[in-house]
DNA sequence: GCAAAAGTGTTAATGGTACACCCATGA
DNA sequence: TCATGGGTGTACCATTAACACTTTTGC
């Protein structure tokens, strides 16, 4: 009864312990490919497995704060933008202890976040969306394929993956990654005709050089 | 360095406490308005506001068992399906110490869950959507906004409301209900049409009395 | 019988898809 | 100079949106 009102307030004088952490789907594209960054580790039985970035939330953090925090802690990388994807709560998930993650994705733009191999990485490699290995820890195997849907979702319609590309890029490139990700065949004219009519990107009137038929650069617009 | 290396790999022996709660927006279709079921309680600073039901996990559940407990505990509801809205970890959520919740939304039948005014619960009511008192305790107005969103993305294309309405019902139900979630206005003999090739109804040759028109009444298919 | 809602098809507009040729550049 | 990719416009198709009258029922 006592125990049924706290509980009822959503405060009890004695929760569990309970680890808390964050995983993070980092995409980007490497190689004019769309890849996710993964980290080799060993975590209880999982020797030498692979694992998104994740690691535990202390009491003073947000959740966005320990993705953050974890992330740099494994890779380097800083000031990088969160979106959630879920949260995963089953009581089998770590084999030592209960552990609930929220899962987060990143978009990220590779040749301004050089990767720093950290202490207890044994390595971190960019793979090939299409080309996942097999030995995943924990359920990241799930984590991955739910955070690459929910960026699906948060993308459709939108076009907006400026995040992973140089500040200037070609349409051909800005249009290969859009195939990479959702993995399907576009026709060029079309996709030129949809991305011009939304008025987001801006012609810088600068050719790439070193490639074929000069194609112009563009950039996203200031205000979108 | 020891510190770094347990946070690497997600284990830490003495993780901080923190309680760990679900709360539930549960959405049904009430005297033809598409509602929300809040309870009125006392938590901390907040006396008398209105809450989403919810409460703390406990270490033997799942995210989903403890959202199945709560609403339980608070409404009488039982063998509800759930889903996920998001997780919400922010520092100074609650007024009295950390509490991180995971939200969940549900639709059901109010026809098939009667409410019960349980312990600790001062009342129990559902809003109209757009009727939302101002009195909301903690984050739970952003709560309810998200899980409303979600909700219309989840619904998106599908027009699979059933779950909100008798087991047999007219179109103009159907419709009306569409309508209050997605606050918009819809032909009527479009959406007849749509609902139709969609194929998921099926006449039950029995029309609705004491309502003008004698509307036929439809079910959802079996195998949809 | 009258007011209110149910039921029913067609047309116009819009958006999406398919498609071929010339031009610029690197090799 | 030649091979490769960049740049451009139009016709067709599919989907969606707009719209008015007749029938059924409750009161």
């Amino acid at each position: 009864m006592e125990q049924e009102k706290l509980q009822h307030i959503q405060v009890k004088p004695n929760s569990f312990e309970c680890s808390i952490t964050t995983d993070i789907a980092v995409f980007g594209y490497v190689e004019d490919r769309f890849k996710i960054l993964l980290t080799k580790r060993t975590v209880g039985d999982f020797k030498n497995h692979w694992f998104l970035p994740g690691g535990v939330m202390e009491s003073n953090e947000t959740l966005v704060d320990c993705a953050q925090k974890v992330l740099f802690a494994l890779t380097g990388f800083k000031d990088i933008h969160f979106e959630q994807v879920r949260t995963y709560g089953d009581l089998e998930r770590h084999p030592l202890k209960r552990v609930i993650t929220v899962c987060f994705y990143a978009l990220i733009k590779p040749e301004n976040h050089p990767i720093a191999l950290k202490e207890n990485v044994e390595s971190i490699e960019w793979f090939d969306m299409e080309n996942i290995p097999e030995n995943l820890g924990f359920d990241h195997a799930r984590l991955i394929n739910d955070a690459h849907m929910h960026m699906k979702d948060n993308l459709k319609d939108k076009l907006i993956v400026g995040e992973l590309l140089p500040e200037k890029f070609t349409l051909a490139e800005l249009q290969n990654l859009y195939e990479n990700i959702f993995s399907i065949k576009l026709d060029r004219r079309n996709f030129r005709k949809r991305i011009f009519q939304m008025d987001i990107l801006e012609n810088t009137n600068e050719k790439k050089t070193g490639v074929k038929g000069g194609p112009f650069l563009y950039r996203y617009k200031e205000n979108r």
